[in-house]
DNA sequence: ATAAACAAGTTTATTTTATAAACCAAATAA
DNA sequence: TTATTTGGTTTATAAAATAAACTTGTTTAT
């Protein structure tokens, strides 16, 4: 029987906001939405999902007058990331 | 910018079932139900999509007297999974 | 100074997808 | 013979993703 890859995570636009995160520890909504090409409407909505879940930090800060939101792993995304990660290795024998 | 996962490959049970046909060759719909814990309902049904998407071929023949629908990869569905998995080993750098 | 365009998002509505529930036909067991 | 199981399909419901419309404030051009 196949383990079962975390659907938080699993979603395409979360997935890859989860993986850019692991590689650049931290990205603000501007960065995100040119890397994963995703609508701003959509990357709001699947932010608010990993913060609700517990596995991203958002921060909104003002530089200068603009606001800046960005966001960063929890280590309990982390974790998340790692488990899910090593399902998907067992999928794919890797 | 992070490339597309092929999101007709990307669900949860239809990536299952592509990652079983990979192994396996040959699978039959009991099988792939046990080994996907999906609900027949589901597994019919996104069997469908990936036959109408020329990914796998579906083959329904008696057993006896009973039927047996078993699956396996087209070729054109080899070639989709093996650039699925480059697309997501970029994403992970493995 | 004021209007037009832009940035950085959020909210809401629409579409798509996944899931489950109900159903069906044939076979087997009690 | 009447349940029960096997092997599914169809249809209805729930959840998710996406896009469109909107908001608030900023910069730029006139």
């Amino acid at each position: 029987m196949l383990k079962e890859l975390n659907p938080l995570i699993h979603s395409q636009l979360r997935l890859a906001i989860m993986t850019l995160l692991v590689s650049v520890e931290e990205a603000d909504f501007s960065y995100l939405k040119e890397q994963t090409n995703a609508t701003s409407g959509n990357l709001s909505v699947q932010l608010d999902k990993l913060s609700n879940a517990g596995y991203i930090k958002i921060t909104k800060e003002f530089v200068g007058k603009k606001t800046r939101t960005s966001c960063r792993l929890t280590e309990e995304g982390k974790r998340a990331m790692e488990e899910y990660i090593e399902i998907l290795k067992s999928y794919l024998n890797l």
